[in-house]
Parts: structure tokens; sequence; C-alpha cells
DNA sequence: TGTACATCAGTGAACGCGCGTTCACTGATGTAC
DNA sequence: TGTACATCAGTGAACGCGCGTTCACTGATGTAC
């Protein structure tokens, strides 16, 4: 093995010592991030979950604030890491779309981490990694802008897709898993895009109209007063709005 | 001063010694909720702050989450007191408007409050005084739907007008107040509501064409394209449809 | 009407606990001569 | 190469604190006779 020149002790992955703790630490305490929330990350818990004592934490990070913040930094990055590169030359509104999912996805698959990242903080300030996020989505909403698509300006844009997109998560994990609206990221997506970009003028298929979803939806609001049709038939007809409208 | 018969010892407004007591301890708690958010509310701090030991707390909530309950409902009662009536003759959607407004301003005005019903929740659950909010907002809905001018189902749409309206409280919460951007309630709003709604048709001197029959025409004309019935339901939903509009 | 008793809201004090944080120390490691 | 020293990451233990909660008790109040 070749002798490497590091400020620290060098080890077989080039990784020191020092580092190697840091990263333990921080993913010990995401760990128990996950399965606890909030309250489960005592520097105690953490420290004994990591093999180690407390007054390692408050060297390596200060105090307990400055771990949080790394633990939010490595959630949050782990994400980015996933995030498909920009691709400039695709269509931009496809690309605001990918980050919507993978970000909806972040915030389903790290509940604790998401509301940390978003929710937790205190008014009037945001931790650096939802900043980083924003930076990103700033960038998607540039492009569309430069797309000539974008109909209301750059900072409104991003602020709908933000609120929009963590509303979308607090609403799915205020709920039960098993009792999740699945169409509601998308329905908020389409709702969101629609009102601050421009129709795509240059797409195949003709003019649009009111189809029967929206004639099935507003004869299902009428369902109890269609006393010309029984019982039997209102309910058979309201089995088959619901099949019209999904 | 007349006596009056009461279970508990009368005073001078009829409000017995232990409900003034309860009461007093719930507001106290809100206000500390307020100045100094979720950690701020200790049953020691209630207690003191409230001029009562802690069993007090305990005889009457049974323990610190109760408390937390009780003051949740408080504060979205008083809430609640403020908003206008439902008049059902109105536009159902300048009702969801005010609705609307009047729970972003709750939100803005009591942050603490709000991101202890919308967010700090654990993952699946609820608190009631949410699920009171979103039972009017589903109110709100129906009647959209029954002017016929829904053009998703009512589930969908209520959720999607809930996950907004704590999207963009939030989004806004997490901006110093100074620098917030004033347009994004109503712009998330008005997409929301073109998301979800369709174009009123009806101008100004117009008829309204909100009933069944209007409904039940538009879908007959749609159901030839109805590929998720058999022939044979189209055949008898046809039947159905002619009966509503004669 | 007067006395004895029962009820129970509120008091004062304490329980055990886990918290964030800090202290003095150890022992391994790298460096200077 | 060998020795002495400096550095500093990690250890073990403790600090003081506020927490949720509970206990035994007090004293005012209503009730029964």
């Amino acid at each position: 093995m070749e002798e490497l020149q590091a400020d620290e002790t060098p080890t077989a992955d080039g990784v020191s010592g020092r580092d190697r703790m840091r990263g333990q630490i921080v993913e010990v305490a995401a760990g128990l991030l996950a399965a606890g929330g909030r309250d489960a990350v005592s520097t105690r818990a953490v420290a004994a979950a990591a093999g180690t004592q407390a007054p390692t934490i408050y060297r390596l990070f200060g105090d307990k604030d400055g771990l949080l913040a790394a633990v939010l930094e490595y959630g949050f990055s782990t994400y980015l890491a996933d995030k498909p590169p920009l691709d400039p030359a695709a269509d931009p509104i496809a690309d605001l779309r990918a980050g919507w999912e993978l970000h909806i996805g972040f915030g389903l698959a790290n509940p604790a981490l998401f509301l940390l990242m978003y929710a937790d903080t205190q008014p009037g300030k945001r931790p650096a990694a939802a900043e980083a996020g924003l930076a990103i989505l700033r960038t998607r909403i540039r492009n569309i802008a430069t797309a000539g698509r974008l109909r209301v300006d750059e900072n409104l844009a991003a602020e709908l897709v933000q609120a929009a997109g963590s509303g979308a998560v607090l609403a799915l994990l205020a709920v039960p898993e098993d009792r999740r609206d699945p169409r509601l990221p998308d329905a908020m997506f389409d709702a969101v895009v629609a009102a601050i970009t421009t129709p795509d003028t240059t797409a195949p298929g003709g003019t649009r109209n009111a189809g029967p979803t929206t004639a099935a939806n507003a004869l299902r609001a009428h369902l109890p007063e269609l006393g010309m049709l029984t019982d039997g038939e209102r309910h058979v007809l309201g089995e088959w709005l619901a099949r019209i409208t999904h």
C-alpha cells in the first residue's frame, strides 16, 4: 500500500478516522430520526448508538444543533445524489415534473427529515438543505422562462411549486399509508403547471372540451335528488359514475 | 343575585370554578404556545403561568397530551367563530375562497398552532381540530359539485385545496415576514380552483344551468365514448339519462 | 338550627428520569532532536 | 535509530436542570341527621 500524505491518519480507503466517526454518527442520528422522529435524536442516544461518548459529538459538531444540521444535510444530499442531472435540451416542464416526483418521493420516504426541513423550522428561518433544494427548483423554473413558457414571474412560480409540493407531501403524510390518494401529487402538479405556464402550442392534438368526467361529476352531486330512479337504479348509477370519473 | 342550581359552585356569570380554571389554563397554554412554540408548553410552565399547581392539569386534562388537544381545540374553535356562515344561495366558489382566506389568515396569525395541527402530527394521525376543518372544507366542495361546477371527484378536490392551503402557509411562514410574497395565497387558490372546477358559463343575465338535467344531458352527449362501461350498461345508462331529462 | 361527616379541588413537595453539556483524565499517535 | 515530548481524539463521570407525573395532605364546601 502506498503511503498517503494526509493531515490525519490514513486508512485503507483514504478516509481519516475522524471523518469516519463523523459519518457514522450522522448516519446513526439519521436512523434514529427516521425511526422515532425529532425527539428520538438526543445527544446521548446518538452517542450510545454510535458506540461512542457524548463529548465526541461536541468535538465534531459543536452542539446538538450542529449535529441536526449535519443530519439534514446528509439526508438531503443523499436524496440529491439520486436526482438526474438537468438536461438543458429536454422539455423544461418534463424536467420540472421529474424534480417534483423525486421531491415527493423523498418526503414520503423520509417523513421526519422532510418535516424537519420544511415544517419544524422556526418561522422566518429555513435550513440550509431546504435552501439548496429551492435553488435547484429555481434553476428549473428559469429554464421554463428561457423557453418562453412562463406566464408568472420566476419567484412566484418557484414559491407556488415549493408550497404545492410540501403541501401535497404533508397532506399525504397526515393520512395512514393505505388511505392515501395516489392521484394527489400528479393532480397538484398539473394544477400548478397550468397556473404558471402557457400551453405548449406545438403539441399535437385538437382542441379540448369539457369531457364526460365533468358531466358525470355534476350528475353525481345530484344523485340523491333523482326521484325518478329507484333506489337500486340510483345505486348502480352511482357506481357507473364513479367508474367514469376515475 | 339569584340563586343558581348547578352541579358546582355557582359564580357571578354562571360558570363553575372548575370550568373557569380549565379555561384559564387552556388560554395560558395557548399563549405560551404562541410565544415560544411547542417546546414552551410544559406542564410546569403552564401551571405556573396559570397561578396553580401541576396536579390541577392532570385532574382537568388527564395528561399533557390532553392539555395539548384542548389547546388545539380552543385555538381552532376561536378561529372558527370568526368564520362567516355558509350562504347556500351564494356562489359556492366565492364561499370556498372566503374559507381559504380565513384559513390562510389563521395559519399566519397562529404559526405554532397551525404547525401543531397540520405538520407536527405523527404520520397517519390528524388532530381532531384538523379533521373538523376538513369537514367544513368538504361541505364547501360539495356545494360546488351540487352546482355542477366540479370536474374532479370531491375527495380529490378537498385534498387538493387542503394541501395547497397548508403548503402556502408553510411557505410563507418559512420566510421572514417582510420578505413574504403576498401574491402567493391568491395565486395558489386560483391555480387549484382552475384545476378542480369548470368555468362558470352563466354570463350575467343568463340562466343558471346547475340542475341534474343539464348534467344528464351533457353526459348523454358523451355516451358513445364511455368505454369503461359495457354495451349493456351504456344502453341502460342512456335510458336513465333520458328519464332524468324528462 | 346546629353539629358531624363526606367529598374533592387545590397545595406543597417529591419521585425518577433523561436531557444538553462540561470536566479532568487517558492513551495512542505523530514529531523533534 | 532511539528517546522525549507535544498533540489531541476519545473515555468515564459528573454538573445542574427541567421534565412528566404522583403522593399525602389541607381546607373549603355541601350534605345528612
